[in-house]
DNA sequence: CCTACCGATCGGTAGG
DNA sequence: CCTACCGATCGGTAGG
């Protein structure tokens, strides 16, 4: 379908065999794009956006220097790029948790319980270099693609808001509403500067601990 | 004192008038120092450390490009000497507070106060890119300076441990003591990303907001 | 602390 | 997507 346009065969003569050889610029350019991203997820959270190079980028993806701007504009592209994906990911894996737990019957304090521990996940879990880039590099981006994250971002604080609000109304949340979600989020986010998937607790024991600190636990 | 020598004179055959002045390599070199700290903590806060040139550095203390290395062995050093300056002036802040505020004769819920207090004043207060710095140019620092400051740190957060104690032993804070101090810094060193000296709550809000979301403010 | 400078690296591009 | 390359910038140094 696509393979049948020969004109790249040295002439030796010597039909190809097999399967015709895509040129590499035919490869699978979404692969490529992805390999892209998710390399440079790990490097920009191994060592920073400014100290990672694009070089750096393309051999994690197994091209050489030039190429990756072939598939990206530039380097603040590419950032954006892994900081959208996280976003995506990180408001998917929230919707799913929301759905399996059948969130609207169950009371405030399991709701955030259900929040908190997806939020863990897309923070902790594995393959989770995303949320903290995203978190951490937000200085690297420009106005435009700021604008575009908070829409994401919306989305993904927006479904804590009438839980904490319930939480407050019960007496279970002390706190301002507005203040205790962002110093929730605080708490939560900071764990990625400490957390170390072999020592420490579980996402569990983090999730509990949390639900005890902000609400005093499940009484 | 320091001033009678005046070999650098030149020869134009007229004596210098008034108080000599020094060389500029003479001028107090503790001042010079400390402008290039301060200049580098604004930058690297506003900036990043990788993203931020020596010789911006050197503009925003008056010198050229390579002068800082005069002061400091490298860029690094120089990061060093930001990070350390903020802890002990964080620490000296934090004990001030314990002082002034005649800690022992104070209940635990009070005590928490006072450290959250002042931890929001290092952090958020004015002139107060030092910390920040700290936290979140961390990766930038090699091990043997890690370990340096990591005792300042030991000492700062040292503080902390047997108020939180006290909270978990009279049953007012109910999460796991090491997991609720490293979220309760989350929840304060968070701030850092959102807070806004012109609008939003004062340091003193956000203290009252933090203790209700911990301990459940002050009954 | 300044002047003058160096080697290395980096983001990005043209042309295929 | 590769090759070959460019201009700019950067950390750092020698010598005064």
């Amino acid at each position: 379908m696509e393979s049948a346009s020969a004109p790249r065969v040295p002439a030796t003569g010597r039909r190809p065999r097999g399967r015709p050889r895509k040129t590499l610029a035919q490869r699978d350019d979404g692969n490529r794009r992805r390999a892209l991203i998710r390399g440079a997820a790990r490097l920009f959270r191994r060592k920073g956006f400014d100290a990672t190079s694009t070089r750096d980028i393309a051999a994690a993806a197994g091209m050489q220097s030039g190429s990756p701007f072939y598939h990206f504009k530039n380097k603040q592209a590419l950032l954006f790029a892994v900081m959208e994906e996280g976003m995506r990911h990180a408001v998917e894996r929230q919707q799913q948790a929301v759905a399996a737990a059948g969130m609207e019957a169950l009371d405030p304090a399991d709701q955030l319980r259900v929040l908190v521990r997806s939020h863990f996940e897309v923070l902790l879990g594995p393959g989770s270099d995303f949320i903290p880039v995203m978190l951490y590099e937000a200085r690297s981006i420009n106005a435009r693609q700021r604008a575009s994250l908070s829409e994401l971002r919306s989305t993904y604080e927006g479904t804590w808001v009438p839980v904490l609000q319930a939480l407050y109304a019960s007496g279970r949340l002390k706190a301002d509403v507005k203040l205790a979600r962002l110093m929730i989020f605080g708490a939560l986010n900071w764990s990625v500067q400490w957390f170390d998937r072999r020592k420490e607790a579980s996402l569990d024991d983090l999730t509990q601990a949390a639900l005890a600190l902000f609400i005093g636990g499940n009484p």
